[in-house]
DNA sequence: CAGCATCCGCTTTGATACTG
DNA sequence: CAGTATCAAAGCGGATGCTG
């Protein structure tokens, strides 16, 4: 654990978060409790032992805890603490300091479904929040997403919605500019988008 | 340039600012355009090639620009762009986040007075905001401070105050313990603080 | 002296293989 | 599934040298 040794709190904060990959794993364990094997997949890149290390760190600092699942499963769960919990705030600005990054496009990247819910939160609003919910489902490749707007405010979760309003197929970055305004959807069209159901349910949504 | 190659806010963002010291130079910029030799001087551990790189990289990603000091001095200043100085809101949610860790102490940490703008702006408020400007002068080591309370909000400069309602002379983590109200005055005094001039200043300020 | 560039020993990271 | 072991490559810290 090599140290700035400086009293400065940005420089103590980085201490601890400050190495490579493990904000990124605070942002996974953010989306809920995960087993080793869940984290290795949902960080492409990151080598095993480096993962085993910055957890075991990561536990030392007080971020996260380790736990036994239930029965059924009988396996250990990575979930952060209260204390790891604080770091969301931090995540969020520089989440949303990242919206221009956004917008240049997946060029040859990663990408993982669950990643969608960073940029849905930030960078979303809801245009009529007194309206009923609006539903759509978004594929973009390993997994589908559910993406709200009820009663002003965006939620998102994994899977399928039965009573989607719309259903958007498509590369993230293309759903992404479609949904955030930045292109329309005879663009969209052109670059592969593929959308079933209600075209006026994307206009539920707004840029934030 | 090492990328983690994720399409991911996070990871974009910290694909440019996550490198070991780059917060750090954005730190000491957001208090105004600086020389290499100040920016040196102000990252007590810093390699001095490192630090040319990465000025180079964060040029290279529109965060910083150079530009010709006037005559007088004639040298070249580093001074945020637009783009950098947005990095704000990210280095006041990790400096938030550090408040516990300041607490602890300084242990055998380098310090700079410049540093205490950040827990100044960040964990102090003013407790009496209708009332005239209190002033007080904090003298840590290497430079005096300013802490001000006008207005409901809090400001610092680097210099003297000659009209300072108090002087506090001591360790920074002691000045801030108490600043923050986490000790008293006497515990403070016991262990090595200096007061001069008018104790109820201090009350002034309250933890934010 | 300010502003780097170069070199060297050490640490961290990444890729892969292997194990209970 | 959940890691540990191994080793090459890259990055870092410190010292020193160069150039206006």
């Amino acid at each position: 654990m090599r140290s700035y040794g400086q009293y400065c709190g940005l420089a103590r904060a980085l201490d601890i978060v400050g190495e490579r990959w493990t904000l990124l794993i605070v942002r996974e364990l953010l989306m809920g409790p995960r087993r080793y094997t869940d984290l290795h997949q949902g960080l492409p890149g990151i080598a095993t032992n480096l993962l085993a290390t910055r957890l075991a760190d990561l536990e030392e600092a007080g971020l996260l805890a380790r736990e036994d699942a239930p029965p059924p499963v009988a396996t250990t769960l990575y979930r952060l603490t209260p204390r790891g919990e604080e770091l969301r705030p931090v995540i969020e600005a520089l989440g949303r300091w990242a919206r221009p990054l956004m917008a240049q496009g997946i060029k040859g990247d990663a990408f993982r479904a669950e990643w969608l819910t960073l940029p849905a939160q930030l960078y979303l609003a809801d245009r009529e929040p007194d309206r009923a919910a609006t539903v759509i489902e978004v594929r973009t490749g390993d997994q589908p997403v559910v993406i709200e707007a009820r009663d002003g405010a965006i939620r998102t979760r994994m899977g399928s919605a039965e009573d989607a309003d719309a259903v958007i197929t498509a590369r993230p970055d293309i759903a992404l500019a479609l949904l955030l305004g930045r292109i329309d959807l005879p663009t969209a069209r052109a670059r592969g988008l593929k959308l079933e159901g209600n075209q006026r349910a994307l206009r539920r949504f707004k840029p934030a």
